[in-house]
DNA sequence: GAGCTTTCAGACCC
DNA sequence: CGGGTCTGAAAGCT
């Protein structure tokens, strides 16, 4: 999602009248509130912040640089100048930290950002903490003015802001609980940051909801929408953003952005509305005010028309068409219809969700949002049960970055009716996967990358003494979440790792997945890593930074993506032949640093869950693994380093007590979009383990071309 | 496929 | 008119 062309795109001026810009920013003050009670402690940040495991920063959201990829015009807050503001807690506490303020994909937010943002940390003994009247405890009593319609925003905007406990670990496994303040700002106006934020924070804790309903004996009776569940507590604590309706732009999600469930588009305020196709607010028209939509979804419910990828023939709500108990009734121009037709003729931007079928779970869908779109044609006709409705002809505003359009290519090159433009192999892998992996070069003459074997997991050259005897589980069939009697489930705390439809529900030390003395059968959902590939891979030519990986089919967070094969070597080896001066760009190797740490499982604050519930972050592999995937590999040797990347790697530990069986697997941070590139951090060799290699650049390091806002510029 | 969910808008009432 | 409360609609999800 980052790092996409959507970014900073502006509808053409010639269909971009400002004064049809109808959510002007009121004039807000942006100094930060703080807690002022008479006897609340002082403000002291350090204790949950440090010290870390090297390599490490610590988690801090909101503290966000606001790089190039933040929204274009309707998200640009001016800082106050005012000089008191250096007094002020925040900007005093930014020192504080260790390392700066830290965003999941971000480095290096600053006190200046921090001030912008209006965010707090309150400590958790502050009697400001809403806790001490049950704020938090019920949900519908939390929070009231969030639940407020659109014609008591105004309640809102002079209410108090919303209060956030969470919890922040201080990488030494005990972690404090914290309340987060933020204000309306952040609420009604989001960014990129902001966004990405939301929806990492709800889907850690839709996983994690998952994990728990899925271990109970008897499901049922407890969380069987965990989207909801999720989506719940964090729209009553008010981990939401873009609030505030508007035409136009959502400042933050960018054209081709995906989404898995309705709520998502929620909560980053896409799309207000939970179940209903079309989204819309009030504006004023001559002397009253008048529906005008800002958005819709299109997926499948109606006899839509979606088979041209820049124009939708959309169909009006109501007359009960998809309801089987109801009788059909003629449409009325009313609600969603009479907004469609006043934004026709107002001729406003209407932002289109295309519904999609998903290809990896059919029984779900998957939203990609397409753009801004303007209503063209309006009328009626007789739909199939002979009741009028109202149809919509949008075309897509021309100029926006491709969306929809890649899934209908990307169809047709599956179908075979057109072949991949480029197309140089269809399967690098010559069958060694479940699944074929194109080889594509569409920018220049290259007709490939250098040879290499094709090898799907890891290579050995010598053979492990195993130190330890190695044992596995005792389930017959396939181990079962909740089962306390597999002793895999145990090693991950009584933890099933994975969701039942294969999500990564956590980060942890170390996975344990089923190896091969377990008994279970080989497709037991507790050997996600070692199954193959799930995702339609191909692998490409980039612009400028050689060949890299990406993905045909859009890809949910969590989702395993591959391992990294290749051979595993000694270190005494890799360092001979550095010696030697030969440059072996294919390594992987554990022992590397991190700077732009990032944070992804969910916070116990938001279940209630002791802090401990939530398994900390920081991998604990039992001997360094050094793979060389120069000339044994797979598709992971050609995934390019990001300094905000959408991949990560997890160490896996296919069995009990045995090193020779611990493997590098690779799961999406977030939802990747088709055909957007897989990177993952690379990290840093530790300083006293490498040598000067190269004049270019510091330490050896290599130039990083990643072009995110957050680039550290070098990586290696 | 039925049944259980949500959010928001709109109506109603004080 | 402002604000609280209730109800119904809605292109979801398992």
């Amino acid at each position: 999602m980052d790092g996409g062309s959507g970014h900073g795109f502006v509808p053409p001026s010639a269909s971009f009248d400002k004064s049809r810009v109808l959510d002007i920013k009121p004039l807000r003050s942006l100094v930060p509130v703080f807690p002022n009670p008479p006897q609340a402690p002082p403000f002291v940040c350090s204790p949950p912040f440090g010290p870390f495991p090297p390599g490490f920063t610590p988690f801090y959201p909101f503290s966000v640089a606001q790089g190039p990829q933040s929204s274009p015009e309707l998200n640009q807050h001016k800082t106050p100048t005012g000089a008191t503001n250096h007094e002020t807690p925040i900007s005093a506490s930014a020192h504080l930290f260790r390392t700066p303020p830290h965003f999941p994909g971000v480095v290096n937010g600053d006190a200046e950002t921090s001030r912008e943002y209006g965010v707090q940390f309150l400590n958790e003994n502050s009697n400001m903490g809403a806790k001490q009247d049950g704020f938090f405890d019920d949900p519908k009593r939390a929070a009231p003015h969030l639940r407020a319609s659109n014609s008591s925003r105004k309640k809102a905007k002079k209410s108090k802001d919303v209060d956030i406990s969470l919890s922040v670990d201080n990488g030494k496994g005990s972690s404090k609980n914290f309340v987060m303040r933020f204000d309306s700002l952040q609420l009604d106006d989001g960014n990129r940051e902001m966004v990405n934020y939301v929806l990492t924070t709800f889907d850690a804790l839709r996983r994690r909801l998952s994990q728990i309903e899925e271990a109970k004996e008897s499901p049922g009776g407890g969380i069987k929408r965990a989207d909801l569940k999720a989506a719940n507590i964090l729209m009553s604590k008010g981990v939401r953003t873009n609030m505030r309706k508007r035409i136009g732009v959502t400042p933050g999600v960018e054209v081709g952005d995906i989404f898995f469930f309705r709520m998502e588009m929620c909560l980053a305020g896409l799309h207000a509305q939970s179940m209903a196709g079309i989204d819309y607010m009030f504006v004023k028209g001559g002397l009253e005010e008048e529906p005008v939509a800002v958005s819709i979804v299109s997926s499948g419910g109606y006899d839509d028309d979606a088979d041209d990828a820049d124009v939708l023939i959309y169909s009006g709500q109501g007359g009960n068409v998809n309801r089987k108990d109801k009788q059909v009734a003629d449409q009325k121009l009313e609600r969603g219809n009479l907004a469609l037709d006043r934004s026709f003729h107002r001729a406003n931007e209407v932002r289109v969700v295309r519904g999609v079928k998903d290809v990896v779970n059919p029984l779900s869908k998957v939203y990609v949002y397409d753009g801004l779109y303007t209503i063209q044609e309006s009328w009626t006709e007789k739909g199939k049960s002979g009741c009028n409705m109202f149809k919509y002809k949008l075309v897509r505003i021309p100029g926006q970055p491709g969306a929809f359009a890649h899934w209908k290519s990307i169809q047709k090159w599956k179908e075979g009716f057109s072949s991949r433009i480029g197309l140089i192999l269809p399967d690098l892998t010559s069958g060694a996967e479940s699944i074929p992996v194109s080889l594509v070069n569409d920018v220049d003459d290259e007709k490939g990358p250098a040879h290499f074997t094709y090898f799907p997991t890891l290579r050995y050259s010598r053979s492990f003494n195993l130190k330890h005897p190695s044992f596995g589980c005792t389930c017959q069939n396939a181990c079962l979440p909740g089962d306390l009697n597999c002793s895999c489930i145990r090693k991950n705390g009584g933890d099933f790792p994975y969701t039942s439809n294969g999500i990564l529900v956590a980060r942890r030390p170390l996975v344990h997945e089923c190896g091969p003395t377990c008994p279970c059968i080989p497709n037991c959902k507790n050997r996600m890593s070692q199954t193959g590939l799930k995702v339609r891979l191909e692998v490409f030519k980039t612009n400028n930074r050689g060949w890299g990986l990406r993905s045909w089919d859009p890809i949910r967070a969590g989702t395993f993506i591959c391992e990294y094969a290749g051979e595993v070597l000694d270190k005494v080896k890799v360092y001979q032949e550095r010696d030697e001066g030969e440059s072996n760009e294919y390594l992987f190797d554990t022992t590397r640093v991190y700077d732009n740490a990032f944070k992804w499982n969910h916070e116990p604050g938001l279940l209630d869950e002791e802090p401990s519930a939530e398994p900390n972050e920081y991998y604990d592999i039992p001997s360094p693994l050094i793979i060389s995937a120069k000339y044994v590999g797979n598709v992971a040797r050609f995934m390019n380093h990001s300094c905000s990347p959408n991949v990560f790697w997890q160490p896996v530990l296919y069995e009990h007590n045995n090193e020779s069986f611990l493997h590098i697997a690779f799961f999406a941070i977030k939802h990747i979009p088709p055909l957007t590139e897989l990177t993952y951090d690379y990290g840093m060799l530790q300083s006293e383990n490498y040598e000067v290699q190269s004049n270019h650049t510091p330490n050896g390091k290599k130039k990083c071309l990643c072009g995110s806002s957050n680039c550290t510029g070098y990586y290696g």
